[in-house]
DNA sequence: CCAAGACTTGACCGAACGGTCTACTAGCCT
DNA sequence: AGGCTAGTAGACCGTTCGGTCAAGTCTTGG
């Protein structure tokens, strides 16, 4: 399992890229080079070419962030300290990588428009997959309208994550933690 | 008024495009097909190239944000109620654009890594003014608190957009309107 | 043992990229 | 008029873009 298949090398580095710089800014040529893959291999595993790729690369980037949300979540008492520290985590990652990483899928949505609406749908299906994982754990914890609380809680990080890479300051996601308990425990009507 | 100058409506139409399409996704050729100038006045005003252009393109995109926004907030009765303006007419231009035209600073701040460090200043100081016509409007409404809470106003229409954007569905943005009470304007500490 | 697919390899392609350069025009000052 | 500067105009440059393709090698089943 030390040896990765050209396939697996060719996904991990395009989500690390698109991670960073979204689908315009990433190119095939610096996939290749980074991953050490010649050209025709990647025209042999996706013959859609750069879409397809990414496609799947974003994808794999939504899974790594969902392990990480679990991981994050993973054994904490309430709610609330479940999702601030998935927030911490985030926050750590964004300043640890120097604001590299932030949500891979925010990055590409916000450049896509209509000539890339292939994207669309791995966007849409990956954070339903989001909704639900955090809305699955928050019914757990015996809250209220856990999914459109999840919705609520994901919205909050995302914003986080534009604010925090935008300015430089990772507190701009930090200051919203003190902020999750009117959210999860305040119910709306 | 009617003719605007070259260098004018190379700043327009490459605003228009990097809101779209941020950064990389918009090219030099495509502003000049589009904004009919040739390719000599774009090197003529901006010695800079790419970089200069878009950084004043940037700048122009963030003014005409800031206008929109004291626009929805005039003549609201209270802090509420304007900052749920707001976002009524965010929700209303993403739905008209066919979800074109969101953010014009995230969409270029996620894809900005260290090679395009040039755009990070025009990005910290329009957010910095945003935040200033927003916590100076909460003031004279007389909220405590009003540069945090304009902050996390901020947060909440940044992630607002992404979501909206990523899952083609203005109500990620109508849904933060109730939560506006709660969240931003109740104090905590 | 060999035929047939799966997969690798890199040369090659046309188009688009951002950027430079020289020539030209228009307005302004003396 | 002449000289000067701001701005226009587009041909041209090298590079990189995403994509194709013919020729290889590896792997597997019969």
């Amino acid at each position: 399992m030390v040896e990765k298949s050209s396939k697996d090398r060719l996904v991990a580095t395009a989500a690390k890229l698109i991670w960073q710089k979204g689908y315009f800014g990433t190119g095939i040529s610096e996939v290749l080079q980074k991953s050490g893959v010649p050209k025709g291999s990647l025209y042999h595993h996706f013959p859609d070419g750069k879409m397809g790729l990414i496609r799947e690369a974003l994808h794999h980037a939504s899974g790594i962030m969902l392990q990480q949300y679990e991981t994050a979540m993973r054994g904490t008492k309430t709610p609330e300290k479940g999702l601030a520290a998935i927030m911490e985590h985030m926050a750590a990652v964004l300043e640890e990588s120097e604001f590299r990483y932030g949500c891979p899928l925010a990055t590409v949505a916000l450049e896509t428009t209509g000539e890339t609406n292939a994207l669309i749908q791995v966007l849409q299906a990956s954070y339903e997959m989001w909704e639900d994982a955090l809305a699955g754990y928050l019914a757990l914890k015996q809250v209220r309208g856990a999914r459109d609380k999840a919705g609520l809680f994901l919205t909050l990080l995302e914003g986080g994550f534009v604010l925090a890479k935008a300015r430089r300051d990772a507190s701009f996601i930090r200051r919203l933690i003190p902020r999750l308990s009117p959210l999860v425990l305040t119910d709306i009507d």
